[in-house]
DNA sequence: CGATGGTTTGAGATATATCAAACCTCGTGG
DNA sequence: CCACGAGGTTTGATATATCTCAAACCATCG
């Protein structure tokens, strides 16, 4: 039995598109992997020789300028696709947040695969055409919201789109307690701000009653309502 | 004769993808239609009606707050795809910079005409993933990139991205003088910044001898290599 | 010419960064 | 079990880049 069968992605992921067949041929040329937290699949710069789906974790995508200072321009979880297909280098680096496991292709066979079998690219474009939107969104966000307007969008954001589906509760609720996959730190690289400005924001929500911070890597939204107004 | 079989982006928009029976048929679908600088194409929020090719001039696509602050989030210029096929609205607006050219498609024909040529569709995603890559870059900028920092990369890259194909020089040499297709205030809005801080960065880099400024609308540099130190 | 819209320049306010110290939390080894 | 140490986090005091508000300036067009 071949693993995309049972894999938890199957039907969310860019394989959704292939039938039984297709999706045996992806098997042969794919294998698993599992990445510890801080692990990286890839680096920014070096040419693109991976392509991978995400099965399970979360993983950031970074940029860094050469005296240091780092951004993440992107957050990929379950079913997401990982890497640049069809030619040029990667212009990110991919670092696993949580424990994670994918599913990783060599791009040379991917990229062939891919040109075999349209309803996978096309599967591919209506990914990356909303990876696109978001990101967008996420520029406004860097250019012109303030340090609170950031960490009530990112909190918003997170608690959307760390939903398990299939999982109790209304289907897709955005969630009112949550583990952060993030550390103060990288909560201010995707923000662009520093830790102590990140971690006063935190405080801040919390001493007004929007969040509660059970511990250091969890966050609870108290009143969902007041943080919307604090996104802008 | 088709408007295709003269059109100046031919060969470099996804158009290209297609042989002349392929292009006859688009053509019928599609229709040229001319914007004024300041004219809109699509704004933000609605839903996604029109796709379109560039003929001919720059575009901005920008979203905004409620509350009035603007972020333009691309930049498109001759050949590029505008729009957002496969549902959805369109998260930001499109508008005219220069005169500009454009050819429309309805997205309901546009969507149906893609699904039966795998060839524009892989063209689209490849276009699509390059401007997800140069859109991250653009994050970086935004995110952690000093006032001077950004106003330096933007006018480098716009140096690149206005040569016109098949002009004199070398092929692909980036400009050193060129005409800025964007007010101060428009250029805030690509940096996140006010339109006082671009201003007085203007003035450094040209009291500093790295850049001439003949008129408000052309831009000429000097120093290039300074330049790019500038831009961290 | 004089009006108009965009731009530059100036002075001051402010959000965020920077530097520095205190504080948890958790694992380790005595 | 407790002391210790190390990493990450919070808090504080100060600096600074950028914003804000305001006025002067300049080009363009009737």
């Amino acid at each position: 039995m071949s693993a995309c069968e049972t894999c938890v992605v199957r039907n969310r992921a860019i394989c959704s598109s292939l039938d039984d067949e297709e999706l045996k041929a992806l098997n042969t040329i794919g294998r698993r992997r599992t990445l510890e937290p801080g692990e990286s699949l890839m680096w920014e710069g070096e040419d693109s020789v991976l392509v991978a789906n995400v099965i399970d974790g979360v993983l950031k995508l970074s940029t860094g300028t050469e005296d240091g200072r780092e951004q993440i321009v992107g957050v990929v979880y379950p079913s997401d696709f990982i890497g640049r297909p069809f030619g040029s280098t990667s212009g990110h680096g991919v670092t696993a947040l949580t424990e994670s496991r994918v599913c990783i292709f060599s791009r040379r066979d991917f990229d062939a695969f891919a040109r075999e079998h349209p309803a996978l690219e096309h599967k591919l474009l209506q990914r990356t055409l909303a990876e696109l939107d978001r990101t967008r969104r996420w520029m406004l966000l860097l250019g012109r919201k303030s340090a609170g307007e950031k960490l009530a969008s990112f909190l918003l954001e997170m608690s959307e789109r760390l939903v398990q589906p299939g999982c109790v509760g209304a289907p897709d609720t955005p969630l009112k307690r949550f583990a952060l996959p993030f550390s103060r730190q990288q909560v201010a690289d995707v923000l662009g701000l520093t830790i102590e400005t990140v971690s006063r924001q935190f405080t801040r929500l919390k001493a007004e009653g929007i969040i509660d911070l059970p511990s250091r890597r969890e966050v609870t939204i108290v009143n969902r309502q007041a943080l919307e107004a604090e996104a802008g």
